[in-house]
DNA sequence: GCCTGTGAATCCATTCACAGCT
DNA sequence: AGCTGTGAATGGATTCACAGGC
């Protein structure tokens, strides 16, 4: 069927960030582009742009290089970014209430269709995007009848736990958590982090030594 | 002077993860954890918790485990997290506001002095966190009279490196940057990035094989 | 017995270098 | 000549497995 020689993660990360100059160059009808010139745009080894293209097929011309809509577009469909998602957000405080608005979503097709919350100040809130502010009882039934596919946790640390499970109990196989815990999960459904106090501890770590 | 065989990535970024189930332990009065029991809370390798740690010092007694406030403080020190560390952000929209006010930043001892914005709509803006939002101007000596050293930049995708350039120029060596682009950057100066883009875009790659 | 610290082995990812096409 | 696609070589990181100490 189809060929799979197993794709590294690394690999899949930096399709989704050769995809962002590639918009770029799309919108300046720039049409080719070389491995090399788009590495240099990444920061990254252009052997490693060519090796990374190479697991999905051959999309360049010997000689010339890659067309750069042709490009876009098979990226797009190799990631599944090529439609719309149906997403939703549980924790509606500073964070959750600037994710619901933030445009980068919109940008690439993720569509929120429901707000959870557990703090009975908020429940019923309307939100300046349409939605309304629901309670963490109505997560299991709203996410079966708008077939929500992603879950996105933006709880404090303690409730990202019960957030994670109560939407993976409905049905949700995809959790991006923002929370800053390590959610326990079930093999069949996947999550994946995004903590930015781990990468500030970084950043001081390097800037320490330097 | 100090032994420097240098330190893989990955094993930093585990630091700041190892340190977070440790913060609950110690609320916990738990005393003495073993490696098996740290990785599994952390979703890793026993040995690798071993081997991260070994990096820097023998932390653990053989046959009994690791003193949980002491291997808290050892992490701690490591990652140069054991001090304030003063930072400002560039670009209040949404994000740029809810990241001012985000506790996870409080809880770990970065203290925002400084908020910058391009739009003159929002400008002299009074935050709730006591600060008044600066034109971009004012970068350049707000940066050097408080000693900033940390700048966050949650911008709009086009902004963002003017951002960067300006911390830069007055001297933040270190930036964290919420804009789903990749930033130019001098040797001497470090960017990590948090790009949810990137990550939901690889959820989905996942969604769709299983 | 239990558990850490660590060399050796394995696994994975990146980079090199060149054959092959335009 | 120019640039892709790819096997081979290199470089890292993870895991194993056990020696060493409680």
């Amino acid at each position: 069927m189809t060929k799979a020689p197993k794709i590294p993660e690394p690999t899949i990360e930096r399709l989704a960030i050769y995809a962002r100059p590639l918009e770029e160059l799309v919108k300046a009808k720039i049409e080719v582009i070389s491995s090399e010139k788009l590495a240099q745009m990444c920061d990254v080894n252009p052997a490693q742009v060519r090796k990374d293209l190479a697991f999905f097929g051959e999309f360049g011309v010997r000689g010339v290089g890659y067309n750069v809509e042709d490009l876009l577009r098979s990226i797009k469909k190799i990631l599944c970014s090529d439609r719309t998602w149906t997403i939703c957000i549980v924790g509606m405080g500073n964070l959750g209430m600037a994710l619901v608005d933030n445009d980068n979503f919109k940008k690439r097709n993720y569509k929120f269709v429901a707000a959870f919350d557990s703090n009975p100040e908020m429940i019923g809130r309307r939100l300046s995007c349409g939605l309304t502010v629901q309670p963490f009882d109505d997560i299991e039934k709203t996410v079966q009848t708008l077939g929500i596919e992603i879950g996105i946790v933006a709880t404090r640390p303690l409730d990202a736990q019960q957030a994670a499970d109560l939407l993976m109990d409905a049905g949700v196989k995809a959790v991006l958590n923002f929370a800053p815990t390590h959610l326990r999960t079930p093999e069949c459904c996947i999550v994946k982090n995004v903590d930015f106090t781990v990468k500030l501890e970084n950043l001081v770590y390097h800037l320490e030594k330097l």
